[in-house]
RNA sequence: CGGGACUUAGCUCAGCCUGGUAGAGCGCUUGCUUUGGGAGCAAGAUGCCGUUGGUUCGAAUCCAAUAGUCCCGACCA
């Protein structure tokens, strides 16, 4: 039996159904907000592990800036106010007083202080303080944070008010360098994605009018969900001069020059959650990848008959330890021995559905033959679901099985996404005729009714925009790797375009 | 922030039109029978009917306001 709410009927209900179902998070009584529960924290812990290694093996540092940022912060660069006024959570008093029988604010402060909605211009003025000579340079710091923007339509994971992510900062001596680092750490991002995630990515920057507000240049990956629609999965910004410029962070160069350093920034978000569902979740919950999986392998014993009660629990417990020093990607494998009092097929089918990889099932027959009966999470529709293994043999191969299971989730996902980027769309009227379908979930095969990417030609007239709007689409990015040659603009028509692009609908 | 739908038990919802103090299924508890693909029977517990204010002898039901959720937009590293 399926979730209620199965992909073909309604995706968004499905992908609540999938979070609930997989008890990862809930709508939160404050408003906008979600409340992350134990498996979906617990994904988003070995992201953080997961990545934290990478920032770190990239020479990064962690370090903590505060919450609120001062409002004359904001209005330091021009863009970067604009791009953020409308979503800004706002603290202007400092004390509450009871009033009539009513809690009020009081005592306003003298200056109002903006709850973070990302932290560029208070490490900015950090870093002005830190630089004075070239020999200060790179500094190389990253935080893990929460961030507050005032979003109106909030989505699970995909847009809440208040999100944790991380943000990395940087300032470097020279353009090349900085712009260096930020195509460096979308590699990074890159890696976490497909290696980690099994979630495969499309690299490349937005298009002018899409950049992060105040950058010179904006990078980003983009994830196909199942309903075809993009994903952005991650960004890192070429800052250029702008920041340091508005926050003075200067240095003497070794010309005995002073001159304005360059900065970038980058950052990933528990949004990365929503799209490892949308990538992997079917229509039984949730599937996670065994690199994310908080525990990778649950046992679950079946104590039918009551007089082996404890020949079972300590057969499982046997099982549970040998696994438990058994080790994966480098680490040690996490599993999860389920002896709550409750039936063993409901255990079943609550980690099916909160997506373990591998769950394990001990009983009397095991027991007897000296072996288990293990289900593999993604095979969950096929008819081999029963697999059954000499228990050393399946001790032994443990790791192999997570290592399969971690490379086809991220074959199917990469075939999903090659089977559905449109290459031969060449003209305005074939685009058009193309995105008149509705999104419909895309199956494995690529062969269900969707609309999903195109990648085709954009003069990079900012003219074409309406037309994009009318249309709901988006220009996703301009993918790193161009095939420099010519063609008719999908949007305008016009014939010249050289730009490839990636069109899609969004998130 | 605009348009629409919705808000009643832990969950999914009925009841509302036509006002008379609360219902179902699932889940939960207990017992028995079951148990390796979402068990059966029996008994039981669970409600300020989103909030506030009207109308009324009386409001889950009618009216108004307000809040929240979801969908579609706008906006959105």
């Amino acid at each position: 039996m399926a979730l209620k709410n199965i992909r073909e009927n309604s995706y968004p209900d499905w992908y609540q159904n999938v979070i609930a179902a997989a008890d990862m998070a809930e709508v939160s009584s404050s408003p906008g907000c979600m409340v992350i529960k134990p498996w979906g924290y617990g994904i988003w812990e070995r992201i953080q592990r997961l990545l934290d290694e990478k920032i770190k093996d990239t020479n990064h540092e962690n370090c903590y800036f505060p919450l609120f940022i001062p409002l004359s912060y904001f209005q330091k660069e021009a863009e970067h106010v604009e791009g953020f006024a409308k979503e800004m959570a706002i603290v202007t008093h400092s004390r509450l007083s009871m009033e009539d029988g009513k809690l009020v604010p009081a005592s306003p402060l003298e200056e109002p202080l903006i709850v973070r909605p990302t932290s560029e211009t208070i490490i900015a003025d950090s870093f002005s303080k830190w630089v004075h000579s070239y020999r200060d340079l790179p500094i190389l710091i990253n935080q893990w944070a929460n961030v507050v923007r005032w979003e109106m339509r909030p989505r699970l994971f995909l847009r809440t008010r208040e999100f944790l992510w991380q943000e990395g900062h940087t300032a470097h001596s020279t353009f090349q360098e900085a712009e260096q680092e930020a195509e460096t750490m979308l590699k990074v991002y890159e890696d976490l994605c497909v290696n980690d995630m099994a979630m495969p990515v499309i690299k490349g920057k937005k298009p002018e009018y899409d950049k992060f507000p105040g950058a010179v240049t904006t990078y980003c990956i983009e994830a196909m969900m199942q309903d075809g629609r993009s994903l952005q999965a991650g960004t890192s910004h070429f800052l250029g001069q702008n920041f340091a410029k508005s926050a003075n962070i200067t240095f003497i160069n070794s010309n005995n020059e002073q001159e304005f350093a360059y900065t970038t920034s980058w950052g990933v978000s528990t949004r990365l959650i929503g799209g490892l569902i949308m990538t992997h979740a079917d229509d039984e919950g949730m599937c996670v990848p065994p690199k994310l999986a908080p525990y990778q392998v649950v046992i679950i014993p079946i104590l039918k008959d009551k007089n082996k009660t404890d020949e079972i629990n300590a057969y499982a417990e046997k099982i549970k330890n040998a696994i438990k020093d058994k080790f994966f990607g480098g680490e040690k494998i996490r599993v999860k021995l389920d002896n709550r009092p409750k039936e063993a097929v409901d255990k079943m089918w609550e980690w099916t559905r909160k997506g373990a990889p591998l769950i394990v099932e001990v009983g009397a027959k095991d027991l007897e033959k000296n072996a288990v009966m293990f289900r593999n999470r993604i095979n969950i529709s096929g008819s081999d679901w029963k697999n059954f293994e000499d228990i050393d043999a399946f001790i032994a191969s443990i790791s192999d099985k997570l290592q399969n299971i971690q490379n086809t989730m991220l074959e199917r996902a990469q075939e999903r996404l090659t089977h559905n980027v449109v290459t031969d769309i060449k003209t305005a009227k074939d685009f058009e005729a193309y995105f008149a379908n509705q999104n419909a979930y895309l199956d494995n095969s690529g062969k269900a009714p969707k609309v999903a990417f195109v990648r085709g030609k954009w003069s990079g007239d900012e003219a074409t925009l309406d037309k994009l709007k009318e249309m709901r689409l988006t220009i996703r990015c301009i993918p790193f790797d161009q095939s420099g040659t010519e063609g008719e603009c999908l949007l305008s028509g016009k014939a010249g375009a050289t730009l490839d692009v990636i069109y899609a609908r969004s998130y």
